[in-house]
DNA sequence: AATAGATAAATTGTCAACAATATGGCGTTT
DNA sequence: AAACGCCATATTGTTGACAATTTATCTATT
């Protein structure tokens, strides 16, 4: 039930940062809360310096934002900053998956199509309930991204902005898509890869994530007429 | 001459984090060149503690890696980084062309067509000769980007993005492309974008953006072979 | 002579104190 | 009563000192 995980690293900053990195994606620490040095420094038993240090590389995530002389504050994530976020998804997994369908090995095809069967295995035994992919090795969009080979665009995708889509999730009504046609979509999009049909991976990525996107803005249009009642 | 550029800002950190990214991506601090904090404290004449701050602040950038209790050096751009990088600018930039042919306002594209005739006396007056579009707001890819609309987007490309790309022009014999076959794209793309033609604007910038990427890679692969001899 | 180990120097990581700035409360003034 | 300015408090920014780790130097051994 703790927020604490003790990662035991070799600096007690990059401790600190991933520990907070955690706390503000788990939701532990709210949105638009201000970031207390001395609180904080206190709560987790440290100095304010690799505090300070670990509240700086947050700014660079983009999780926090600071002001001189007034201090940090967890980002607000609205809906606008969300489209955005997923407009640059959709650039950057789209071309993901065209790379991909150029330099995919075909064992690791092979083993992403075993991983399309285990989830609709998944959902046979479980009437179509969502399984849950909380960024391991078992998400279907991690592995393309990975697959593409080009180490930059694999960090900014999976350090970045789902850092920012995984804390967005926590506090909307979970995604409402079916799943059942987001796992055909996967597999369309595999199928492009496995015949090495780079530009079809590409637009079915963008397809694809477009279509969340889409429905994420309706969702927030809707909860925004909900509330406003 | 000097490399220190006096910009006052609110605290001692912003200032000497942007006076380093400066010396980086200007090359008076070499690429692979270990980043002393006691040497550069005294040389900016502050402690240790806000020239911390701004490495920190620089590996957020890309620009230094650090290792834990051994410290920074700055990045040694290879080809590879390089292709992955325009890579990523194509996916992204396309998008922005995207977004643009269907939100810039028209004075805005008018204002891009006159700055388009200005680098066309240019080419005329100076037969051929380069302008240099450093970042300013003369800069067609800079206008085209901020007039995406999308924030994240805008200070990826233009804040990470394009530093690693000017570091890397200083230290390789500048692109050999055609000046009046670019500008002639640029024109095709605004074309485009004015014709609120999103598919078409993107298509034309990710073939121009790539066809640079090309020319990167032909010349490194001559280079390569020169320096073999 | 070359390698390995021990010691010394230098650098990074961390801390606590001080300075500068912003925030909140109080009283005064209009 | 509201607004302005002043003062006290708290927070951030910066500094110098100390601890921990790495790097360089020197000696000893094979």
């Amino acid at each position: 039930m703790s927020n604490l995980i003790s990662i035991k690293s070799a600096t007690l900053s990059e401790d600190i940062s991933q520990q907070l990195t955690n706390a503000i994606v788990q939701g532990y620490i709210p949105q638009g809360s201000k970031i207390s040095e001395p609180e904080l420094a206190k709560q987790y038993g440290v100095s304010r310096g690799p505090l300070r240090e670990a509240i700086v590389k947050l700014e660079g995530l983009g999780l926090v934002t600071r002001t001189a002389n007034v201090g940090a504050r967890v980002i607000e994530l609205n809906t606008q900053d969300m489209l955005d976020t997923f407009t640059m998804r959709e650039a950057l997994e789209g071309m993901a998956a065209r790379l991909a369908a150029s330099t995919m090995p075909s064992e690791e095809i092979n083993s992403l199509y075993a991983l399309l069967d285990k989830h609709q295995a998944y959902l046979d035994a479980n009437q179509d309930e969502h399984y849950v992919q909380q960024g391991g090795n078992d998400d279907f969009h991690l592995r393309i991204i990975h697959a593409s080979g080009n180490a930059k665009l694999i960090r900014l995708l999976t350090e970045e902005l789902y850092a920012i889509i995984r804390m967005y999730r926590r506090h909307t009504a979970d995604q409402r898509s079916d799943p059942r046609q987001a796992l055909r979509e996967h597999k369309a999009i595999l199928d492009a890869i496995a015949n090495h049909e780079g530009d079809l991976a590409e637009l079915l990525m963008r397809r694809h994530i477009s279509r969340a996107s889409q429905l994420l803005k309706q969702a927030m249009e809707h909860s925004a007429v909900a509330s406003r009642t």
